[in-house]
Formats: C-alpha cells, sequence, structure tokens
DNA sequence: TAGATTGTTAATCGATTAACAATC
DNA sequence: TAGATTGTTAATCGATTAACAATC
C-alpha cells in the first residue's frame, strides 16, 4: 500500500520549500529586484543552487538557458503552482484563544487566504466580532462552506471534538484541512490533511538543546554557569 | 561547509519522530496497556516495524530479543531521551494573541514545558493577567531567565522585532528558540532555532489541494458541484 | 569571445525498509 | 519446541548534490 505517488508528483521536500521560494522573491521584488540567479537565490535560503534548479525543474520553464530568474515572472508562476494566484477562501472552526489568535493574523489574509468565517459552539463566543467578523455557530458552517466553495479549513478546537468537525468540513466539501488539534484526523481519500503538532515541534527542539548541552559539557567541564559563553558563529537553523 | 552531525548523531527525521512515539505510548499508558510490540506501536502511527526499531537503536537497550517492550520503561527512557525527565521551564516573549493563545495553552505545562513568564514590551498588556501570571516588561525577561536557569524561549512578536528579542535571549541564557515570527533567525553555535511558519504548513496544503482538483478534473470531468464525491476509504494524513 | 547562467542527467548521500541471527 | 520478538546489518529507495551541455 501507499505506492502511487500523491500531488502531482513532486516530492514532499519540494514542496515545503516552494512557499520560502516565493516568500525571498517577494522580499527581492519588494525592494525592487529585477533578476535574480538560482545561485544567488539559493544562497539567501541556505540551499544550493543545485537543489533548486533541481526544484523548479519539475515545473519547467521558468528561463531560459543562459538568463537568470526575472523576479516579475517568477513570483506568479509560484502563486500559480501553489495555487494561490486566486484568493483561496478559508474558515477556522474553534473559535478558543488559538483560532482567535489565528483569526487575528492578518498575513493569512495577505498570503492569500482570506478568512471566510470562524465558527464555534460556544453560545459566549457565537456573535462576539474578530476584527470585523462575528464568530457564528458551527450549524451555519456548512452553508457558508457551500455558498462560499470554500476548500480551506483550519481546526482549533480541542482534540476530543476534532474528528467530528472534520467530518463535518468533508461533508461540506472542504478538500484541505489545517489541524492544529493534537490528534490525527482520519479524512476520506481526495481530501488532504496536514497536522501543526506545537508538542513535536517543541520537544524536538528539546533533545537538542539537551545534546547542546551534553557537548558544552564534555567540552569544558567547568562552565560558568550564567557566561553562555560568547561564541559568534553561524546560526543552526531548522526547516 | 555544515559537515559535522547536529544533535547526538540521530538524523532529524527521527528526532521528530520521537515525540509521536512518546504520545502514543502515553496513550497506551493511560489506558493500561503494559507490553507492546514494535509492530503493534508502528502500526498505531502508520509507520514501519523495522523503522520504529531502528530509531530505538540510536539508544539502545529499550529490551531484550524476544521481549516486546514495557511501556512503564519506554515512557520515562523516552522521556530523558528528549530531555523532559525533569521539568524544562519556557518563556514567551509577546504576548499578542498568538502569545496569549500558547499561555494558555496548559497542554505546553503538562508536556513538560512549565512557562515561568510571558514578556512583551507593551505598557497597555503588561500587568494584564494569564493563567495567573501577570504579563511581564522585557527588560526584566534576563534577570528571570538567569534566576530560574531557563533554557527554553518562544518568540511570538512582531517578525520585525524577532532578531532582536532572539539576541536578548541569546544573552541571557537561552539555548532553544522556538520562533513563531516569519522570519530567519541568526543565532551563535550552539543555540538552537526551530520555526514554526504557519504560512508554508498552509501553502504546501494549498498546493497539494489544487493537485486533487486537478485530479479530480481529469478522471470525472463532469463533476457536480457541491457533490463532494463520497469516497470513504483511507485518509491521508502528512507528518 | 569569455564568463555566467539555466535545464537536465548522473553521482552521491542519507533515510527507509527488509532480512535475519539471537533470544524469549 | 514453535512462534514471536528484538537488535542489528544489508538492501533498497529517494532526495540532494555535482557535473555539464546548451545558451546567452
Amino acid at each position: 500500500m501507499r505506492k502511487k505517488r500523491r500531488g502531482c508528483d513532486v516530492p514532499e521536500a519540494t514542496i515545503h520549500r516552494l512557499p520560502l521560494y516565493l516568500e525571498k522573491l517577494k522580499l527581492l521584488q519588494a525592494i525592487g529586484v529585477e533578476d535574480v540567479s538560482s545561485r544567488q537565490l539559493a544562497e539567501s535560503l541556505d540551499i544550493k543552487a543545485s537543489q533548486l534548479r533541481h526544484d523548479f525543474h519539475y515545473f519547467g520553464g521558468f528561463s531560459r538557458p543562459g538568463r537568470p530568474y526575472q523576479v516579475e515572472k517568477l513570483v506568479p508562476a509560484l502563486e500559480q503552482i501553489i495555487g494561490i494566484d486566486e484568493p483561496v477562501p478559508t474558515i477556522i472552526v474553534g473559535a478558543g484563544h488559538l483560532g482567535q489568535a489565528l483569526a487575528n493574523y492578518q498575513n493569512l489574509g495577505l498570503q492569500g487566504f482570506p478568512l471566510h468565517g470562524i465558527f464555534d459552539v460556544n453560545p459566549r463566543l457565537i456573535g462576539l466580532e474578530i476584527r470585523g467578523q462575528a464568530i457564528r455557530d458551527l450549524a451555519d458552517m456548512p452553508d457558508i462552506v457551500k455558498r462560499d466553495h470554500i476548500l480551506m479549513g483550519i481546526i482549533t478546537v480541542p482534540a476530543a471534538n476534532a474528528q467530528q468537525v472534520a467530518d463535518r468540513m468533508v461533508e461540506a466539501g472542504i478538500v484541505g484541512i489545517f489541524n492544529f488539534a493534537p490528534t490525527d484526523l482520519k479524512v476520506p481519500e481526495g481530501v488532504v490533511v496536514r497536522n501543526e503538532r506545537m508538542a513535536v515541534g517543541i520537544m524536538a527542539l528539546s533533545f537538542k538543546v539537551k545534546c547542546i548541552l551534553e557537548s558544552r559539557l564534555s567540552e569544558s567541564p567547568a562552565d560558568e554557569v550564567g557566561a553562555p559563553g560568547k561564541t559568534t558563529a553561524e546560526g543552526e537553523g531548522d526547516d
């Protein structure tokens, strides 16, 4: 099982780099840069130029051999590939602290995902306004999803309710679910779920912190507490 | 460059699975399961048993050949490996909507990362209480970090201020930074940053949604809008 | 032209999976 | 014992990197 490649035959790792390319290119665009070579762009993202060209090669035809990429052409090309050349209306289910935080995060809209509704079942929350949008009863969600042809939903309810919400979203016609609840969701084929597990992130970080502390101890056993070494080398980022 | 392996010589992919193993094991523990085989545990996580054993093999000695894993032993072993056998005190800098949402997310504390302070520079926020903790002036952060030997910091400030906050955290002695600001941080060697880029997540999702829609069109060109296919197969999860 | 660049294929590297001896 | 299990190494698979012809 799990043989057939999902989604357009592009590896997962490449998909995750597309938004980073787009972001950097938009930054260049904003400061008026017209041309950029694979080497320049790759360097600014701390990856190899050949990897960038290899990634682009899945889609092909961004430039011609010999000529660098034109920022003005690459930005819309990537937007189209990612699927945000047209705004992608999005809803949030779960108007607790996290849901409200996301609803307030205007960047989502600017990035191409305008909020078309935030829903909850809690009567105390329903009616409350966030950035000019009233929190609505979850019961109204399906109608709005169908009316506005909404494909994207964000789940920010407690883990115990997440599956039920996902079922209702799928039933209404949503195809992509961004799940912040710390639980796995079962969805039918033809629906994509992306889990945003905060606990995984902070634990992975914790593991690395532990490793750093251990290596510090072994390198300089008589280290002073409170004097953090004042090293000044290059950073150590993650995805 | 970038040759020497980071963090205890364990591949990134394995590190990210450790929290998932732990989570599932805690669930088993809660319902009173005593023994679990690699096959059972792997199946519930939708991975191969050999991968799980391979992962465990980096640390070694969780069981003996022929005997399944004992949940009661594996849980603390993994907690120790991840570095959360002792609570890891954590601070949040940035008490906006997201910062407040994280501060309210009690799971963080339950997972081993008790909140030892939430800070901001906005005088309107300073003093406001969240779960019994007052938002403090960012200026007080270094003292508290040093006093409580805090190693972990979460950044939820706007992108423009994130680097400055990171610098101050590092200066104070923080070693692991969980960065929610959509910008790259430069930190000295011996400090780990993990970027939580929401935009990347939702755009990767968008790409896949676009792929699904395209494949739907090519498979059934005369598809009705509003009739979402009613497929009922197995889900299609991501990490 | 010479130097720089892309698109594209081949080589390398690392991660996943399979296989199996040792053990219960 | 027979069947099931782990730890561990080898085989496979996929992703990254290098190389280079074609082009400007």
